[in-house]
DNA sequence: TGTTAGCACTCTCCTCTCTTGAGTGCTAAC
DNA sequence: GTTAGCACTCAAGAGAGGAGAGTGCTAACA
């Protein structure tokens, strides 16, 4: 389906203006706000064609036009042009990320409040999902008697503890000999090639301790498999509150019930998310909940390695320019801090 | 102000309806459905010396009558009767505390959940602010050259990890050294009781480890005062939607504006909350944002000392009695499960 | 003296009608 | 191919009228 450039002028009109005013565009406004050096009449002629084509509707007869999801589409893959944020708003991001972090998740929801601040929607940061890696340091530290804390530190930087009961009869000084062995020989080993010979190996030189082993190992295999967190951090909720699509309390009921299912948000969100900038406008998602709404993501990464989604929800009705612009803009900078933060360098 | 039999019973009732269908309650209403032996003409002149003590207000002269904040309180301190958990209610709880917990935040979560599910209400829970104590293990892990991990445990179950940038030069086996000797003099001091003495001593056998001594010590200072993370977990929000008082949006926003700003939720809650059960009625609270909400709050312990507080968030409107239930039911289910967790005795 | 029936009165809410105005599609002329 | 003109459509808002719920007051009653 082609557009001459005199239709791309008109639809593109059109869809700055409606996601300007929020109100359907009439073929009036157009010929005086945007020059394009036809009468209304001329509009009026074109716009009948773009709604046959699908890029535009009209909400009843005596109406003006409102961009279709389609038409949205066609603007965002050909029309739109790149959005350059302001000085105050690069001072903002840029003021963010020169603080010193101490807390990953404080770092993930400030740019989840950033993220809102500059689009004027929701937004949503999964947390890292840093890879397992391999064994870097198991500690067992008794806390109590018959109760000791189990902490494992992977290679990638990632730190598990759990609390464990433990025999009354062991000593401060047997849980020191078993995290000797366990950090000789698991030092260096990732979660999956932790051998059998090995695990002989090291029940053979515990064999007073078989029963503590036991339980170690199992919360070692289980920590694993809790690894995958996947906490998604919302941020700006009351954000999407301002746009008149959202004055609708069933509709934001609706909303703020399939957000507040964690799962479910993680479902959705990996299913969107692919490499580089998505942009996926309503129907477009195969979710019921989330019909009325658009959601742009991107990826971030640490070294080249993908290990998080970011992004923002709104209205269909959403600047996506800006959106865009801004979400490409916060996980370059979140990349980075993260990098610094784990591989160190500078401060 | 005393108030006769006759109109607490009426105050009683009009309140029970009242909550019971959001509407303005008449004297027929009354007189039919809670069966008091006189007519609503008799009933209409209680209400009216009601309304003259402040207890009751009418929207507009043809409406019935609606408990006002002082008719709340009133029943509240004196007309509620205790609500029993249903059977389903206390399988529900007793389901969701039974379950093997592994983390933490994940029980916070799925408490509020079963909070807002039970009252059909926004619900807070704070994470508990374990206190500091003393150091039980500090162990040095190096990561890769010139990048280490300190991995702080106290005895009070609390864990706190930070990277630190070291010397190249420092080897494994030099940071195991450094671990040990900190252990040695460190383990068992509480933060405020490292004295200079102690310092001094551990510089004289670790003279080579000034420069990485330096960082862990500031290390450990800065990660005593990070301590207190004050997070706090929503749930439920859309809950609230579904009370006829919030379906204007501009309600919605405000308060959910108020939710997100996480420290300006702290201070309130924290104003809020004194030892026992905590129920706060609208202007009762000087918060601005708040003056159509009420909050039901109780802290929860463990081993007797309290470290946090959950609670409940609802239109004035809310159901009290059940409310009040839910909360002290919750509150002691939460220590118990948590006390297990951190004290041990039993699976 | 407390209680009650009766009644006029008030005020919201709903429905219906009418008007206004924005915007369209079509036609004929340029 | 473009434009002016015009009849037509439809949503939104204003206003009028009626229904209904509930009240306060008065007078009668136990």
């Amino acid at each position: 389906m082609k557009l001459n450039p005199r239709q791309q002028q008109i639809l593109l009109a059109i869809i700055k203006e409606y996601i300007d005013t929020a109100e359907p565009v009439g073929s009036r406004t157009i010929a005086r706000k945007y020059k394009l050096g036809v009468s209304p009449a001329t509009i009026r002629n074109e716009m009948a064609d773009l709604e046959e084509m699908g890029f535009i509707e009209q909400p009843h007869t005596s109406a003006g036009r409102v961009p279709s999801e389609r038409g949205y589409r066609y603007y965002v893959d050909y029309l739109m042009q790149r959005y350059s944020l302001s000085p105050e708003e690069e001072d903002l991001i840029r003021q963010e990320y020169t603080r010193k972090v101490r807390d990953i998740g404080l770092l993930l929801q400030r740019t989840g409040q950033l993220l809102s601040q500059l689009t004027h929607c929701a937004s949503v940061v999964q947390s890292p999902k840093l890879e397992v890696g391999s064994y870097k340091h198991i500690q067992l530290v008794e806390m109590s008697p018959g109760r000791a804390m189990l902490v494992i530190v992977m290679d990638s930087g990632m730190i598990q503890h759990q609390m464990i009961d433990i025999p009354t009869s062991i000593t401060g000084s047997d849980l020191t000999t078993i995290s000797h062995v366990l950090n000789a020989k698991l030092g260096g080993s990732t979660v999956e090639t932790i051998k059998i010979t090995l695990l002989k190996e090291i029940y053979l030189e515990l064999t007073r301790h078989r029963q503590i082993l036991d339980m170690v190992l199992e919360a070692l295999r289980s920590s694993s498999a809790s690894v995958s967190e996947d906490k998604i951090y919302l941020g700006g909720l009351f954000n999407i509150l301002s746009h008149p699509e959202f004055h609708n309390v069933e509709k934001v009921k609706t909303l703020l019930s399939l957000l507040e299912q964690e799962n479910l948000l993680a479902n959705l969100l990996a299913q969107i998310n692919q490499p580089g900038i998505n942009v996926r406008i309503g129907g477009e998602m195969s979710c019921r909940e989330i019909q009325d709404c658009s959601i742009v993501t991107a990826t971030y990464e640490i070294g080249g390695q993908p290990i998080g989604y970011l992004g923002v929800l709104g209205p269909i009705r959403m600047d996506y320019a800006k959106v865009i612009s801004v979400v490409d803009c916060m996980t370059k900078n979140l990349s980075y801090a993260l990098e610094r933060l784990f591989k160190g360098g500078g401060r």
